[in-house]
DNA sequence: GCCGTTTTCGGCCCGACTGTTTTCAGTCG
């Protein structure tokens, strides 16, 4: 019920600031986040020690602890109801709205009687908004296109998406003789899933030509502002963009901050102030001295912390382990030796198994494995049996013709989990195969209870080696299917299963959450390209990325190894 | 409402921009 409680304190807090009161909304805006990012449920925490387990969640008190009590016991909480009876407004959809915030909600509410993003759309685009202390015909559009932007594709796109476009916009700057550094900042530095719009950080020796160039770049579309070291634009692909231009001085401080997240950023500047210190975009200052903010890793140290990398900053812990010198050694970036899932043209893939191999050697592979999909997948043209055996034959063929280049192709599959939990692919042949993959691709709706058991049951086939895509989420498109993570990780310690990190921009699947339990509970992890094209080899880096979100370090994943090694580590 | 080897009371992260004003509130990252 993480998610429920997180939406209604998330929603307390609004509520609140619309009425004026202090330092309440912080509380619960704190504290719905804390409950969405929890691992545990808090139904189940409460289950287990009641108020007083409660209680001890770092930003959990007396207040929050009762309420969740009470709606772990009632299916409400009073306070909120009270709050929305007196102002029943869409909040949640309402603060989606760019640049309209809590007062500016409250303030249509009682005098325009607007509750819904319905509502607000009707009012602006008739002109009734502008007669508004405070709104203006600018107010106006920018509502209008706040509302507009919402409804496209609800603003995030997803980041294997635009890592190579913005690529492109970062190397046209660097390429500038007096541009001496440009970076991404935010999101993309962080790696996640998606990714809201783009900061470059810039030092130049000439700003206002850099500034000049970037909006006039060919990947522009429109122009929001510009000034003397900023500016703010649309490109071709939809997202937003700024650029910043900085001094050498306080670049790293720059970096810290606009990388984020939010709250790590807060709580180092806890941090700063608890040593007397002060810490904001242009520096760390004790009083008027800076005393640090040319690079990153010297702000962290003068907090008394290791440098924490950009994938970690997420306030889940990584600067209790920094403090304590505990931080992982991440698996790096091209640190693969293979891949362990990749489609051909025998199913939905576009290319054959030569050319597949030639692209992974030329990306710098070693070894693949060939896992297309089985029987079940009419769709896709599944293999039975008998096809497999052939696609076999065809395999030592190819090994053969690359006998001398050292790169090896594997044989596998992937095999299709039934709704029995059975596969669709006979036992004699899959113990033919070097590897296994087995995944979930069809009866998405069965009860939790019934999900987990039919992966569990595939897990405890002893051909079985990797879980595809475990949890089967599509970014933006379908939720992953209701299982128990912390059983199939269970069963995976168990059975020795590996489960892996599909790195297909939509899916990245297994989730980071879920990859940090993963690598606590000492499961194994694959990192896989679930290539379709000789293109998408280059998809690795974002399992990687999640790798790395995950805490996960190099022995964790099982394809950092050379073939003949990642063989003996499965079943 | 939360928290505490600076506090059980009195603090709570920081700076800049936008659109509206005529000195600033609201919002954002």
């Amino acid at each position: 019920m993480n998610p429920e409680i997180s939406k209604i304190f998330q929603e307390m807090a609004v509520l609140l600031d619309m009425k004026g009161v202090a330092f309440k909304p912080r509380a619960y805006e704190k504290a719905a986040l804390i409950i969405e990012n929890l691992n545990e449920d808090v139904g189940e925490i409460y289950k287990q020690g009641g108020l007083d387990a409660l209680l001890e969640i770092q930003g959990i008190g007396q207040g929050m602890a009762e309420r969740i009590e009470e709606y772990i016991k009632t299916g409400h909480i009073l306070d909120y109801e009270k709050l929305k009876k007196q102002i029943p407004v869409d909040v949640s959809g309402l603060t989606l709205i760019e640049g309209l915030g809590p007062k500016n909600i409250y303030k249509l509410y009682k005098k325009l009687g607007i509750k819904s993003v319905k509502d607000l759309e009707k009012a602006a685009k008739t002109g009734n908004l502008r007669g508004l202390a405070g709104f203006g015909e600018k107010s106006e559009q920018k509502i209008l296109k706040g509302i507009e932007f919402l409804k496209v594709g609800q603003g995030r796109f997803l980041l294997g998406n635009v890592l190579p476009y913005i690529k492109i916009v970062i190397d046209r700057l660097k390429k500038l003789p007096y541009v001496e550094q440009a970076v991404p900042a935010g999101s993309i530095r962080r790696m996640q899933e998606t990714i809201g719009d783009l900061d470059i950080l810039a030092i130049s020796k000439k700003p206002e030509e850099t500034i000049e160039y970037f909006v006039s770049m060919p990947e522009v579309s429109h122009i929001y502002g510009k000034g003397p070291t900023k500016a703010n634009v649309r490109l071709k692909n939809g997202m937003e963009a700024d650029l910043r231009v900085l001094e050498p001085k306080s670049f790293g401080a720059a970096l810290q901050y606009f990388t984020g997240d939010k709250y790590h950023n807060i709580s180092l500047r806890e941090i700063a102030v608890k040593r007397g210190y002060k810490l904001s975009e242009y520096g760390l200052f004790k009083g008027e001295k800076r005393i640090a903010g040319e690079t990153e890793e010297e702000i962290y140290e003068k907090l008394g912390l290791e440098w924490i990398s950009p994938e970690l900053r997420a306030n889940s812990g990584e600067i209790d382990a920094a403090r304590l010198k505990k931080l992982p050694d991440l698996i790096r970036y091209g640190s693969l030796k293979g891949d362990l899932q990749v489609q051909t043209d025998w199913t939905d893939g576009q290319h054959s198994i030569k050319e597949m191999a030639e692209a992974a050697k030329k990306y710098g592979l070693e070894y693949i494995v060939i896992t297309d999909h089985t029987k079940s997948l009419a769709m896709t043209g599944g293999l039975d049996e008998k096809k497999l055996l052939k696609q076999m034959a065809a395999i030592d063929e190819i090994n053969r013709e690359l006998k001398s280049s050292k790169f090896k192709v594997l044989k596998g599959a992937e095999v299709n989990i039934l709704k029995d939990g059975n596969l669709d692919i006979k036992d004699e042949v899959l113990a033919k195969l070097d590897v296994v993959g087995a995944a979930v691709h069809s009866n998405f709706n069965l009860s939790e209870e019934e999900q987990t058991e039919r992966i569990k049951a595939a897990m405890e086939n002893p051909n079985v080696d990797i879980i595809f895509h475990p949890t089967g989420r599509i970014i933006h498109k379908r939720e992953p299917y209701k299982i128990s993570i912390d059983e199939l990780i269970k069963t995976a310690k168990k059975t020795g299963t590996v489960l892996e990190i599909d790195a297909y921009p939509n899916r990245l699947d297994l989730k980071d959450d879920y990859i940090k339990k993963a690598v606590e509970a000492g499961v194994l992890l694959s990192i896989d390209s679930d290539g379709h094209s000789i293109s998408h080899f280059q998809h690795l880096e974002l399992g990687i990325a999640q790798a790395r979100r995950g805490w996960a370090g190099k022995k964790s994943v099982i394809n950092t190894r050379s073939w003949e090694d990642m063989l003996k580590l499965l079943k």
